[in-house]
DNA sequence: ACCTGAACACCGTTCAAGT
DNA sequence: ACCTGAACACCGTTCAAGT
């Protein structure tokens, strides 16, 4: 056998990463197995191994496009010049789409990499995206701060937010849940700009 | 076959345990298996199976002691009447802790349990003793706060802390290192807690 | 009562063989 | 050139059989 192809490469590239994403937010990566993606799409087991080098990197490779889908997500917040409500706009853009994606979501920190100086380069792109839409959007409550300084602190706020958001989508949570994660984001994110401004203003 | 057992039930327990905490801190997840389980402690697979329901059952119970020893750990710092100071002590213990056990802390918040619902009391025990703690720390900023509101206080700033130790440790973030973990979680809590001050003195 | 180990139904991954 | 599917070395889990 091996009949021609129908699908090119890069077509049968995002067959098999649109399975995995519905398979891992059916039943989680327990579900997850080759011969499973395989089925799904129609095509033997060794196929998968033509275009990816293993099941790790599939992963790896969702894990890359979902945080680039977060950061497209975040893009389309409209900003302000009021740089709390910004802030609030973001957090709960990004909540939302943790939360929406709750499965994969668990994943992206989580699943370790085999060798973890292969964290691929476009992950660390998409996170540095992910900080200059924060920045922008705090940048009217820190007016005097160095980008230097600015980088730090929408670093330090959103890797906070992500805690809320993890811990909610873990579902693990003992009274951070996915109904209330909004709320206990606003106490940090307020508390957060307002120590901003103090500092700002003294 | 089948010898008079040399271990208690309890030891035996205690015994895959460890062999499992071993096998994830040195290889990851993806070692852990019932055989490896099982060569380690010189029994056979289905031995485990008398102690445990499955293996997600021993990863779970895992999860659940690596709670209680954070816990331990933060109730042996030592707090004063200095708030910020209290909470500076809090989080390097925290973020220590979480970066010594690294590969297990990665599966804290991240293998979802089969049934949601499943989450053991005594995960959210230790949840409630770790917000007490902060809870107790956080007391002299905001004396005159009701239990409730520093109860969601205390949660949301832990939630953010935790945010930054689960990047730290899974050696994902682009700037956020286990060696930069401390810089970003003192930019966290020093902004949230001058935002408390500030509220308190309005 | 406790433990073993064969058995079953799965895996991930490779690669000779087919078209 | 691309795909298959058998093959290999593993899994998790069960359970009759042994002591």
């Amino acid at each position: 056998m091996g009949r021609r192809s129908v699908h090119s490469p890069e077509e049968l590239r995002q067959l098999i990463l649109d399975a995995s994403r519905t398979i891992v937010e059916r039943n989680g990566i327990a579900g997850l197995s080759a011969r499973e993606i395989a089925r799904m799409i129609g095509y033997s087991p060794g196929t998968l191994y033509n275009i990816f080098e293993n099941l790790d990197d599939v992963l790896l490779t969702l894990q890359v496009q979902l945080l680039g889908r977060t950061v497209d997500h975040l893009k389309q917040v409209p900003l302000t010049s009021d740089g709390e409500k910004n802030i609030d706009a973001l957090t709960h853009a990004y909540i939302d789409f943790a939360l929406a994606n709750r499965r994969m979501w668990n994943l992206l920190f989580a699943h370790s990499v085999p060798n973890s100086s292969t964290v691929p380069a476009l992950f660390h792109e998409h996170l540095n995206s992910l900080t200059e839409v924060v920045r922008k959007a705090l940048g009217p409550v820190v007016p005097t701060a160095s980008l230097q300084e600015l980088d730090t602190t929408a670093r330090a706020l959103f890797a906070g937010v992500h805690g809320i958001a993890s811990i909610a989508a873990s579902e693990k949570g003992a009274h951070l849940t996915p109904e209330t994660a909004e709320t206990f984001a606003k106490e940090l994110t307020s508390n957060f700009v307002r120590g901003l401004r103090c500092r700002e203003s003294h």
